[in-house]
DNA sequence: GAAGTATACGGAGGCTTCCTCCGTTTTGCA
DNA sequence: TGCAAAACGGAGGAAGCCTCCGTATACTTC
């Protein structure tokens, strides 16, 4: 369930060291871009993953196929998370952490953003397709919410990703403590007008998160 | 009027040389950025200018600045022109010309595109300042043209600009006649609603530009 | 579990581009 | 005309890109 087959291109199962390898460039990759932008070289990242410059270019034949693999990747996990929240957490209290943790995964591909934006302008399905695995994610923990009567149930999962992403992408850079708080705030309306019990009784131990 | 202070930063005024240099380098640049996108190596404008690298940048210490200084001259063009167009045609074919070039000129800035936009979002009053100088072209010749009652007045300068730029951006690159096409839609209908003459009798002679 | 083979690793090195520095040339002024 | 300030131009060091191939490692077969 967890295990994506990452890119192989059905040809044969990556051998072990390079799926290890490939997971610490991307890994490197992820934290150099967010660090230093994504003008980054990439001879860093490959030694920050402490692996050759030539295992790097044989993963990412060039630093647009780095750019695109780290941000399906981020998505993956990002996604991959809702299952895990919902798997430990009641469903509100999961959505909550999501919608948190879609802040921060936004906050660390700042210095990606116009790389990418720039990629998804010229290949539309990368927008598309990662879209859509969000907002399934997205519809998943909603529609859990709503069936446990703790969200309310006329929010799409469309909806939940525009307001949270625009959040993001409105406030400045640096400010994401500004998102976080917006996106809490977000987070309250969609618990008031769940259909059975009354919004802030649900919650059984009364979080620290709407406080301040 | 047109002799326009270009970046001379309130020192002193350019050497002859120098502003010569100045001109060529945009020329270059423009031109080698619309044929190989905004990554050409500046060693190629400087020598396509017929001038040294050195040269190139101390008129220009970044790429950024130089990308920046060719948009601003581009726009600058553009805005002269409506000048020139309004004093050797009738408003309303003014209008149609100055609408024309305007597509060509952004059809020679794709290459910049993506770099554009980055430097935008860095910077908003490069946006700003350009958009303000092109919407005060645009009021101009939709003036003139109200005044002498061959285009309609209902029109705002930054309605035109919004409409005919988003044509330019929404019709995909290499098909800037697709642009040119619907540009010339869009002047009919503004000379249709004009206030004194009936629209099509205006222009006394019939132009080619809405045949086909 | 040993041998063989396909696959992956890694970094040296050639190439391109960036950008500074400074000797030379040109311009504008008195 | 002579001179000082300004601009020119390109050599060259630094940095990054990316390929190539000898070496190392993981799977497969017996």
């Amino acid at each position: 369930m967890i295990d994506i087959d990452r890119s192989a291109p059905s040809d044969r199962p990556l051998r072990a060291d390079a799926v290890r390898n490939r997971e610490l460039l991307l890994d490197a990759a992820a934290a150099a871009f967010a660090a230093q932008g994504a003008d980054v070289p990439l001879e860093d990242i490959a030694r920050s993953a402490g692996v050759g410059i030539g295992t790097l270019y044989r993963h990412f034949p060039s630093r647009d196929s780095l750019v695109e693999a780290v941000y399906r990747h981020e998505v993956d996990v990002l996604c991959e998370s809702a299952d895990r929240l919902l798997d430990s957490l009641p469903p509100d209290q999961a959505l909550a952490e999501w919608m948190q943790l879609f802040v921060r995964h936004v906050a660390t591909k700042r210095g990606m953003m116009s790389a990418l934006k720039a990629m998804m302008a010229a290949d539309a399905t990368l927008f598309d397709q990662t879209r859509a695995r969000a907002v399934a994610a997205a519809t998943k923990l909603l529609d859990a919410g709503a069936a446990a009567g703790t969200v309310r149930a006329d929010v799409k999962g469309a909806d939940l990703l525009r307001a949270v992403g625009g959040i993001c992408m409105s406030t400045d850079q640096e400010r994401s403590d500004a998102s976080s708080r917006l996106v809490a705030l977000l987070f309250d309306g969609l618990r008031h007008g769940a259909s059975s019990a009354p919004p802030l009784a649900t919650a059984s131990a009364p979080g620290s998160r709407t406080s301040g």
